[in-house]
DNA sequence: TTGTGTGCAAACGATTTGCAGTACC
DNA sequence: GGTACTGCAAATCGTTTGCACACAA
């Protein structure tokens, strides 16, 4: 992912919108960039802190709503009563592998699953806007480290 | 549905879970097992306050959480912030298409996409316990109604 | 100086829990 | 008479908001 990209959008969509680029707003965003995906609030807020230790909470909310208004990152809810947020890459869309044991979450992408679902969806006279899909199991180190200890 | 059996259901339950078949469980199985499907608690408690107007929140909460343990309900999460409940007929899984524009909701089920969701689990080492497959968009009548207006 | 942005703490909405009173065996 | 159940109100948890202060154009 190109880092400094992604940066320059954020700022030209600040501008855009009337907005100003903050030193919290730029520690928040780079932070966001540089992490794993998937991550919640607190997490994001603990890293955040290493670098600048002064920052709130409200205002990581307020900078990931702003990242999610212009398209930088995406908001994902599973079902854990925590919001998670990941890169909103380019790329297709995407769906989630969630490990139920170690809370791990794989990424992957289907095409025949997304063309089955138009096909469900418009024989039910729907026009699909978008979608969720995800898979709650046990993950290969799991189900081995499981094994293990029979 | 066969209203009787889910009652007789619930009560075999309880027995064994050494809890007890009162009125207010009974008042709310009841509206719960005759009600449309999917709606949330506020809905619930409205019905089951006409039938028995003394009835609290936690007490639809309890109730409906033993429900869920024992089979005859189940929860569910479409991303607008309170949990739904669903009956938990034996039938085979399904999923929902959800409209964005009335709130209504469709079932669906379909198992090539089930097919298809395996083999992505197992291609990434995963084992699936369960899954969840919602796609949102706009149904055939609101579009109708959109198109009407311009 | 004239805002917008921030941090704190208080507000919020859905859900859970503590507890005193209630009802059933 | 004891024990599980209920209803209320208070607590909780994640998230949002109001407000006074800080800071930058």
């Amino acid at each position: 992912m190109d880092i400094r990209a992604e940066k320059d959008k954020f700022y030209a969509k600040l501008g855009e919108k009337g907005l100003k680029a903050t030193t919290q707003r730029a520690d928040i965003l780079d932070v966001f960039l540089r992490s794993k995906q998937h991550f919640n609030i607190e997490g994001l807020l603990a890293m955040v802190r290493r670098k600048n230790p002064r920052i709130g909470y409200a205002t990581v909310y307020r900078t990931l709503k702003l990242l999610t208004e212009c398209g930088i990152a995406c908001e994902r809810d599973f079902g854990d009563g925590q919001t998670r947020y990941e890169h909103m890459t380019g790329d297709a869309h995407h769906d989630h592998l969630i490990c139920l044991e170690c809370g791990g979450i794989v990424e992957f992408e289907n095409e025949r699953i997304e063309a089955l679902q138009d096909e469900v969806a418009s024989r039910h006279g729907f026009e699909v806007m978008h979608h969720k899909l995800e898979l709650y199991g046990i993950c290969r180190q799991c189900a081995s480290k499981r094994d293990k200890k029979r």
